[in-house]
DNA sequence: GTTTTTATACCGTTCGTTCGGTATGTCAAT
DNA sequence: ATTGACATACCGAACGAACGGTATAAAAAC
């Protein structure tokens, strides 16, 4: 069986038990192979381990999500495609987030700071982009995007803490109306002023 | 040395490493105590010792933060105190949040989600009391506490993310005001109601 | 002089990792 | 068609190191 078979697998163990929490043991019951085997696939070990399960994330990122976000819909048809495929990821809320969970040990936060950096920055670019297209100002886009990503997160932890998996849902279904809000009559006010422009 | 002073060393051990990541040679190092006596004082091991900064934890939310949410100020300067004393406790968003830390890995979880869960509602209820005191509606209050601990959740998390803690003193800045939006004219609303009845 | 606190030494277990080797298949050279 | 060199996928057994935890007893504090 290919190496790739198993990243799912080492992914959803990860954002279960942690960096230092998960075991080869465990990664060997789970996948059903030999310690041996797995370096086999991963000569790196553990390490090289998690680094693909962090890259099957930001791969959904950047297939799926700035995929959406860039395409030619909406501003608001766009986020509320990228509220759908995230619920859909996390679960309704009931994964947790293998971003938030490395961040949180220093020994992983050191090996993988830069893989997670970087994927903050995409997704935050990515709807602020959208923001600024249909014609947010570009500090308060900047600050919505970020507002995005603390809603996200911080409702995953919140759901965990009091298993209330409504609360990440409520979430997701508020966030397009809140980071539109202010611009959904963008297009008819750029109407109206290319009109008086166009009396005058 | 009494065992309550190294407590706050644990906290500070069990955030940065986690309770796996943790073990009992950093903690011995750290607190320059050798294993047996820290095995005098926390009897029950490692376990104990998490429950112990856990504790410490639950008991700032007690006795600083509820006990200002309960107090005789007004909502907007409640929440204001709240937002100041919850950035000193994080250190600006430098230090990440225990119980963050603990839900995240699977054996720690097993272990203190009561506590965990219990610290999450007492907070979230004490916002919402406050504004249902100030007026607003019981199920929108009780939806913009839950908001609150998931921006101040999920801004230590992106803070921590891009190394950019200046997004959690703003979340913690405009966090007052979001929470208080509607009801500012509330006292005012009262009195010229009264003035009203009493004109009649 | 009793109690509290600490240190040394060690327990069994499990950790991540590595070694040696087997089974299966591929593919060109013979 | 057979051979031999190489590649892939897998595994059992074992490695040294570190784990959490525990005796026993010396030292410090009262």
């Amino acid at each position: 069986m290919s190496k790739q078979n198993h990243v799912p697998t080492l992914l959803k163990l990860f954002r279960q038990y942690g960096y230092e929490g998960l075991t080869l043991s465990k990664i060997s019951q789970e996948t059903g192979l030999g310690k041996a085997s797995l370096y086999h696939h991963f000569p790196k070990g553990k390490a090289e381990m998690a680094r693909e399960a962090l890259n099957q994330v930001n791969q959904w990122l950047e297939t799926r999500l700035l995929r959406i976000l860039d395409g030619p819909e909406t501003a608001i048809a766009k986020f509320e495609s990228m509220c759908e495929e995230t619920g859909q990821f996390f679960n309704q809320g009931q994964n947790s987030c293998l971003w938030a969970v490395f961040l949180m040990e220093q020994s992983s936060d050191d090996l993988f700071h830069d893989q997670i950096s970087v994927a903050f920055s995409l997704w935050i670019d990515a709807i602020s982009k959208v923001l600024i297209t249909a014609g947010l100002d570009q500090t308060l886009a900047k600050e919505r995007g970020e507002d995005a990503m603390i809603a996200i997160q911080g409702a995953l932890i919140l759901s965990h803490g009091l298993k209330d998996f409504t609360l990440f849902q409520r979430t997701l279904k508020q966030l397009p109306q809140q980071l539109c809000e202010g611009i959904e009559n963008f297009k008819i006010r750029l109407i109206t002023t290319h009109i008086q422009q166009v009396i005058v």
